[in-house]
DNA sequence: GCACTGATGGAGAGCGCTCTCCATGGAACG
DNA sequence: CGTTCCATGGAGAGCGCTCTCCATCAGTGC
């Protein structure tokens, strides 16, 4: 009975106006909720489509509203040349990019950024797509990806402050919201942390538990968040009487952060405080100190950035500056979703400020 | 002068048609590298769509074609009801599951398998789609998503053996492909790694360092990854004359290899190895076991499951069974792309070898 | 009682693309 | 030289949906 209301393939909006006894313009309307149906006739159109076990083509729909319902999810490095990932010592993975690929999804910082957008995501009923994009020609399929309408418009998630991806896609008049601030200005909204605000929150609480000599141990100088969290860690001690304070540049890695943290010892070994700007560096920094016989926190206090993953791994735990990850990345997608609604609306920005999340390190 | 040549949106194939003085079919037959198509024509075709800066509309192509050009990478617990994610006890975040997203994409285990999929689907052209189906109603709207056409099929990624959704895909008839065998038969292609000789590995690992009073730390029970974990190991220890072994079981995280491990030293003060069924319950028992005053691996050696990140933030780094996660992302993946080309293909399963990576803990 | 209004359903025109058919023309063959 | 055949380009029919018209009809005011 049923069986003879369906035609060949999956049913389709035709069917289902047939097992209803109306026009497929009434079905659309029922299925879309737009305009005044009878309620009888919905019900019945309601019925027809259980019956028929429709659901809506999503390419036809997509054709004739010129919307995908879908969003990418951009990661995105800075190389030029194809393949040309970062500077990661281990490249022994099949070519193309993936050392890229495999290191950035190694990071706890991006699943946190993942989930952040999936929840935002979820219960509008639009799903992520996940692209990456460290080379020239990458990006460029990321453009087209957009251009062709497979997805409405991307949220970017730079791992260097020196990204092209942004300029190309505001060029192309393609709708983009970025995690940071790109290093030089581009029409595209953002969000991004008070780095400074987090690396002064370190600072005064390492100030307020009586250290006298701390270092800290930077993030990349060429990447803005490093920058700043350097910046705001300098500024905090030299207001409070300490005009200069040993750094070592780390890589956001925990091997750089072992590496810095030896050599901070060698050149001071009294101290009794450090600051790293990420919590894998400090992690690193933990394990040297302990190989070289200093207690955390009785010896030397250790305060991290980001609480990842990493921060509860390490013993003691990390005293960390919690960074709201996942609320940015759900902003991020409000912003991107507020753009598509109004595609001549203003471009913002949202500053989030961290907070400092105290436990056994410092 | 190219301007007239557009219309007014986007270009279409009929502009690029009309700049070349050919038909819209040759212009889609070269686009679509299909059939003859003279050399001097295709040249003038090819310069139309340069000059026009034409994109194939992903809609009207996949209108049809019938095919999405996309896959859903589903990661799927098995709650029943909405919203009742898993045993997390942080359930802190706002609601509707994010606490099972938060907690999954917080796993290193993840972030493996997207690299593995999105290697494999990168020089294909394609980019996953992230879904997360944890409640009856999520799942619905995965089905729905492969119905409608939005991918073409499913890679499923189930933290739980009793996850309905793989049944619920092969019923409505949809492709899909499982990362490890189902708990119940389901007629689906999947890939999953020889447990059990892994654990023989970590076994056959300890005798050979002289541990002869080991205890292991197993798996959830109910998975059947920690059953035959649980099992190798205990079946090699049984051949080499240890038919007793000490087992608590875990859940998989960190804290709960810590309780397993103060039970086990309560319990057996006198043990010499430990093999944990995966890194984040060994570097817990790691903490447990230096704060009891052990040394690891001089007084317990201890072996762990995966080769995740944390292996490598332990401190002394972790001895290890290495699941080639990326590889088998990128089988499962390959499986699925197979199955689209052949849609009556078989219905297969790879098992991967498991390696032991010798570092400092055992 | 009649034009007028507002609410509601149907008809039909595309959205941009692929692909099957058909037309054409030159080469090859008897 | 006529016929067959193959190579190649064009015409056009949809794919399933939305949305703009338009038709219809009940209720309203004068």
């Amino acid at each position: 009975m049923t069986d003879d209301l369906r035609s060949a393939g999956a049913p389709t909006l035709e069917d289902v106006a047939r097992a209803a006894g109306v026009s497929r313009a009434t079905v659309s309307r029922v299925v879309n909720g737009v305009r005044n149906v009878d309620p009888v006739i919905q019900e019945a159109v309601r019925r027809a489509v259980s019956v028929t076990g429709y659901t809506p083509n999503r390419a036809a729909r997509s054709l004739v509203t010129r919307r995908a319902d879908a969003i990418a999810l951009v990661v995105s490095g800075a190389g030029v040349e194809p393949g040309a990932a970062e500077e990661s010592e281990d490249t022994t993975e099949s070519g193309d990019g993936s050392s890229f690929t495999a290191q950035v999804l190694a990071d706890p910082f991006f699943g946190r950024v993942v989930t952040g957008v999936v929840n935002y995501l979820r219960p509008r009923g639009m799903h992520p797509v996940l692209m990456f994009a460290e080379s020239s020609r990458s990006r460029e399929e990321v453009v087209a990806y957009l251009r062709q309408g497979s997805a409405d418009g991307a949220l970017v998630v730079s791992t260097h402050a020196e990204d092209p991806l942004p300029a190309l896609i505001a060029e192309a008049g393609l709708a983009a919201v970025l995690f940071a601030r790109p290093a030089r200005p581009v029409p595209v909204s953002y969000v991004d942390l008070a780095h400074q605000d987090g690396a002064r929150l370190a600072a005064e609480h390492l100030l307020g538990r009586g250290c006298r000599r701390t270092a800290t141990i930077s993030g990349p100088l060429d990447v803005p968040a490093g920058q700043a969290r350097l910046t705001g860690f300098r500024d905090t001690m030299a207001r409070h009487g300490h005009p200069y304070i040993p750094v070592v540049e780390g890589q956001f890695t925990q091997e750089s952060g072992e590496a810095a943290m030896e050599r901070l010892l060698a050149e001071h070994p009294d101290l009794d405080g450090v600051f790293a700007a990420n919590d894998l560096m400090a992690l690193g920094a933990c394990h040297v100190l302990r190989e070289h016989g200093r207690s955390v926190p009785g010896d030397v206090a250790v305060v991290g950035f980001d609480d990842s993953s990493a921060a509860l791994a390490c013993r003691p735990p990390l005293t960390t500056v919690r960074q709201p990850v996942e609320g940015m990345a759900a902003e991020m997608t409000r912003l991107l979703l507020d753009r598509l609604a109004r595609p001549d609306g203003p471009v913002t920005s949202v500053i989030f400020e961290p907070e400092l999340v105290v436990r056994g390190s410092a």
